[in-house]
DNA sequence: CATTCTGTTGTACATGTGTACAATAGTGTT
DNA sequence: AACACTATTGTACACATGTACAACAGAATG
């Protein structure tokens, strides 16, 4: 209405909506960092991204539309990240490429307690909104796919038998899942390089036939 | 002020501090399950207790004092009931008491898609309530050390050598624990008898030597 | 019954939320 | 230069939040 107020006519920078709406993403994950679940209100979210709010409804239909392309940038990233790192290893032997995938989850820039943040807060929002759930889903299911054609790959060259890679990759990925989970909640408990060397044993069991009792479980 | 609207003189049960209280954390828990964060707003809390929203500053200070409350009730639950569990087979050997103790987690109450919403909820408010994280990293201590007793009692049953107690309790706290967050994520990934089956085959490994290299593992 | 104490209610208020929208300002076209 | 287009801003509004507080109501005591 009243056009009294002048002030700052900074960062009044004219973009393209491409460009408004990746800046918008990309500052709506640094919000969350900063200000934990409180970081996803529009006013925050513009701040950050140094915008007006009343911006945000003119990109975006409305602030969940908002929030779910910063889940689906956010996994699509890391599911990038994952493919790199495993092709780029693609002349080792498969427990080489393996044994590569625990040693770099446990390293920075997955092992994070920003990242932590990020993923405690979707989490959150995956039990009421649907389309992040099954963004969720998509994205876990590649992942353990990923490990399961890792470990099928280990268990022929060490010519294994019996195993059930389905369990196997569902145990592996629940190790390095609860780990990461429970070194983000207290750091202070164990360091990355032991909880590398955990995981490392699972596939030590695995190659020697100590987890053998997952050759003969029927999967349901 | 105007006192002219009357309504309803319903509820007006006059409890002791004590008990209502006590009714106002019971009913942040299920108000929690019913609608996740936004459940610990006063008056859904307040509503869900059958109260009015003024009620609330009268037994705590604030907000922030009754989530506390909730949780710590919600922590001493459980560990009062995992100490039951294993004090109830305290005639078993460390063995059975170990496995016994994996079963009764991935069955209700334990594995229970409500309890984790609650437990998601409390992570997120652990980022930034620190009486919340100090109480969580104190229930996280007692149940690894009550991992790691039962797992040296079981070596000890075994003969077995050189084996890192710690890092072994830390490996199937975190084991069970993924698994348990992933099924929670996702329940149709997988069952809760074949999460049990790949925490009971780590056990397995544990006693034929499988996780061997958790003996030669110097803990930091 | 009168009195006191306090658990309980409803209202009020300052603050924060998402979003609609008119006004403004920058950009490109003719 | 005049124009159209639209990204951007500031304001407004309806609603939710936490909590303070005056008014009420039930119980115990005299």
């Amino acid at each position: 209405m009243k056009r009294l107020l002048d002030s700052n006519p900074v960062g009044g920078l004219r973009l393209t909506p491409e460009e408004r709406r990746s800046g918008l993403i990309d500052a709506a994950l640094r919000s969350i960092i900063k200000h934990g679940q409180a970081g996803l209100s529009v006013r925050a979210v513009c701040q950050e991204a140094g915008v007006s709010a009343g911006l945000l409804p003119h990109h975006f239909p409305g602030k969940d539309a908002l929030i779910v392309e910063a889940y689906r940038k956010l996994t699509e990233d890391i599911y990038t990240q994952i493919n790199e790192t495993l092709e780029a290893a693609s002349g080792s032997s498969s427990e080489d490429k393996l044994r590569l995938f625990i040693e770099l989850s446990f390293k920075q820039p997955v092992l994070n307690a920003d990242f932590f943040r990020i993923w405690l807060v979707f989490w959150n929002l995956s039990q009421q909104q649907s389309e992040i759930a099954k963004l969720r889903d998509e994205v876990n299911r590649k992942v353990v796919n990923s490990l399961q054609t890792l470990i099928e790959g280990v268990a022929q060259d060490a010519a294994l038998e019996q195993v059930n890679f389905r369990l196997a990759a569902i145990g592996l990925s629940g190790l390095m899942d609860g780990l990461w989970l429970e070194w983000s909640l207290n750091p202070a408990g164990f360091s990355p390089e032991e909880a590398t060397e955990i995981c490392q044993c699972w596939v030590d069991a695995l190659l020697s036939g100590g987890l053998g009792r997952l050759a003969t479980v029927t999967s349901s």
